[in-house]
DNA sequence: GTTCCTGCAAAAGCTTTGCAGAAGA
DNA sequence: TCTTCTGCAAAGCTTTTGCAGGAAC
C-alpha cells in the first residue's frame, strides 16, 4: 500500500517530529519515488531543488524517519543502504545486472519457523537476487 | 548440514583453486566456527596462528571462496559482511542486543511468489531481527 | 621461468560525529 | 531566549586497489 504524504505528515506531527522543509522534501521524495533509493539518489535529486541541502541532513532525516517507524532500511548489499517507505510486509528482488530493486508480494508473517521459540522478532526480511526479465532479454539479444 | 573440511578441500582442487596455507586456514576456521563471523573476527583469530597474515588475504580468500560457491555472504546490516559456510537454505536471526546470528530452519524454496515470473532467481535470503532469549532474560533481570 | 598468492600501504566509498551558525517556537 | 535543525569539515570503518616481493609448479 502506498502511504499518503498527508497521512505521513500527520503521523510526524503526532510523534512531535518537527516538519522542516528538508524533512518534508525527503519524505515527499520517498512517497513519489518508491524505487528504494539510496542516500545518494535522494540527495542528488533533492539537491536540484534545494541547492543548500547537505548529505548530512539527508542522513539525519532518514535516521529520524526510520526511528519513527515511517520508513525502513533495506540491506541487501553492504555498502549501500536503501530506503523504503512501504513498511508492510513484502519481499525485495535485486537485479544483479542493473541494480533495480523490485517489490514482490510474500506473506512473511506466515513464515513462522518452529525453532524460534522465545525469540522476540521485531523485523522480518526476505530478499532474492538474480536477473530481471528486462536484463535477461538484453542478454539474449546479444 | 555441516560440510566436511576434507570435502571442501576436494571441491577446491576440482575447481583448480590452489590450496595455500592461508586459504586452508580460513576455510578450516569457517568449518570449525559456524557462527557467521565477520572478516575482522576471522582475521583476529587466525592472526594468532599466522602472525604474518594480512587482512587483504582474508578478503581475497573470502572472495575466492564465495565465487567458488563454497561459502556465502550474509548481509543483514550494511557495514558488516558475515560469512556462512552452510550454503543450504536456512534463515538467519540477528539479535539486536548482542549481535549474535542464529540459524533457523525455513523452507525458502517453498517461497515462490506469483509475481516473479520471468525472473531468474539466483539467491534467496530470509533474515529476522529482534532479541534472543538470552538477552530477553537479561533484560527481565534488570 | 612463469604464474599465482601474499601483504603492506594507500585509496575509495559510505556513514557518523563535532561544531558553529541558522531557523523556528 | 531556548531548543532544534542544518550543513560544512573531518574522522571512522569496512572494503578495494596497486604493487613489489615471494612461493609454488
Amino acid at each position: 500500500m502506498k502511504p499518503l504524504f498527508e497521512d505521513l505528515k500527520q503521523e510526524l506531527k503526532m510523534k512531535n517530529i518537527s516538519l522542516s522543509h528538508q524533512r518534508l522534501k525527503v519524505l515527499e521524495y520517498l512517497t513519489q519515488n518508491q524505487c528504494h533509493p539510496t542516500v545518494d539518489q535522494i540527495y542528488t535529486n533533492l539537491h536540484k531543488d534545494i541547492p543548500t541541502l547537505s548529505k548530512t541532513t539527508v542522513y539525519n532525516t532518514l535516521r529520524v524517519l526510520v526511528e519513527a517507524g515511517l520508513i525502513r532500511v533495506i540491506t541487501i548489499e553492504d555498502h549501500e543502504a536503501r530506503y523504503d517507505i512501504d513498511v508492510e510486509n513484502h519481499g525485495h528482488f535485486k537485479c544483479e545486472t542493473c541494480g533495480t530493486i523490485y517489490d514482490f508480494c510474500i506473506d512473511i508473517d506466515r513464515l513462522s519457523p518452529g525453532d524460534l521459540h522465545n525469540f522476540q522478532i521485531n523485523d522480518k526480511n526476505v530478499y532474492f537476487k538474480g536477473i530481471c526479465p528486462r536484463c535477461l532479454a538484453n542478454i539474449k539479444e546479444n
